[in-house]
DNA sequence: GTTTGTATTATGTCATACATATTTAATGAA
DNA sequence: TTCATTAAATATGTATGACATAATACAAAC
């Protein structure tokens, strides 16, 4: 390695976009500009910064990529209020993510589940409670006796509580989680036997007991409960720890 | 409204670049390009596509500015294994973002926090309890006997536990969300003294007491005593939902 | 063998032109 | 005047051609 010149550090090599797209989000701030209004043409950005109008437009794409910009076609731009989770769904193939990421987006989930209680508590409704009490019979139903581990049902009754949850964010979240867990359920619970805790383990909680809980107990109790239920998830995420 | 005539839908209006950016995924896909490869340039792409090369490097910044492609400046581009959370960092703008998102990213902080403690408890080593230990002497030092809520010591502790989740994704989740958090207690909470909760609540938990229960309790019992700590946040959030 | 020069190459940047839908202004007919 | 039609101006989308620049590889020179 050649050795490093004293008093030389290195010139700026970032591309003019780097730093027009910086520019152009503190003339938003400065301005301040809020989602909603309109912003100045690409010809004008380009002529007040002494750049191509190219280098604008490619900036200005990369805020729209982020949902910081909406642009009509034949009108002009806007600034707009960024989805949060939009951004995501796009990357959220899990053939992309790392095995790193993916287990932690598994772990995000098993999070969650078992911090969303009091939010259940505070906005339970009786239509929710009825239909989630649908999803329950529905389950039971299907499986004729013997508890039988599906991934739709476990997504019918998990999302119908995220749906409780009263917050949208959260909501999207696990939508965009889905297929992540999808993935991870195919590709890592070859050789587990996930039935196996349901007769195993006298402590597991069935979801007419986690719905039983909803109804009678507390956020107190219905976190001990819904930790029971997830307990062959925990044994997943910790066992594999183990493993590394 | 014009009456729709039958058997015409609507052309296809959509701009070329979005439908060369669905080519280019799918295309990634077709080849089973994994993050690491080299993709064909850009002047290939261009002409198997039939397009300009201006289309074509619009749909490549896309994919660029969403992290699933790296551009090296005279070398060519590679695919790129997606930071998940880098896209958030620039549009995590409390300013830009709606109050209903905020509000629901302020609850989300505290469902992270309140389904952290089996991971904590799992995951916990000696170093990471003495650096927490130092945190909260910290704390207690400066706050003179009188407990004061102030925000840094609030960051310091928690984002502590964030880092003891061992979950990289997760803290910095949390890293994105604390300007959020910043900005809610700077707007939000002019009209309400957090610390009255200290004096007038007997059940209130302090950091020192969550070490505590860190070092000697379960995640049951941290839990519960993570609720009653964040009891403030949660009765701000809930109070929040009454007055709409 | 190390250095230096050179050709090639892919992205970055610039300039120009045109297409098209939107808006606004102008025009003309009733 | 009022309404409908036309025309002009406008802003983004797309195409094309050109050049700059740095990375790379290879040849040349010492």
């Amino acid at each position: 390695m050649a050795k490093q010149l004293k008093n030389l550090k290195p010139v700026d090599t970032g591309s003019l976009v780097d730093k027009v797209e910086v520019r152009l989000l503190s003339f938003f701030k400065e301005n301040n500009l809020k989602p909603g209004d309109s912003i100045p043409k690409e010809l004008e950005f380009a002529d007040s910064l002494g750049v191509s109008r190219t280098v604008v437009r490619e900036a200005l794409l990369r805020l729209r990529t982020l949902g910081l910009i909406d642009s009509k076609k034949h009108k002009g731009m806007t600034l707009k209020r960024p989805d949060i989770i939009n951004n995501f769904a796009r990357i959220m193939d899990p053939t992309l993510l790392g095995e790193d990421t993916l287990k932690q987006l598994f772990e995000f989930r098993l999070i969650l589940e078992m911090g969303m209680a009091d939010f259940l508590f505070e906005h339970k409704i009786q239509k929710d409670m009825d239909e989630l009490e649908a999803i329950v019979e529905a389950e039971e139903a299907t499986s004729s006796g013997k508890i039988r581990f599906t991934l739709d049902k476990e997504v019918a009754f998990h999302g119908k509580l995220y749906q409780m949850s009263n917050n949208i964010t959260l909501q999207k979240f696990q939508d965009l989680l889905l297929p992540v867990f999808n993935y991870v359920y195919q590709n890592d619970t070859k050789n587990t036997d996930l039935d196996g805790y349901h007769f195993s383990n006298g402590q597991f909680v069935s979801h007419r007991m986690l719905l039983k809980n909803l109804k009678v107990g507390t956020p107190e109790t219905f976190r001990n409960a819904m930790r029971r239920h997830l307990e062959p998830h925990f044994d997943h995420a910790f066992k594999k720890d183990a493993g590394k």
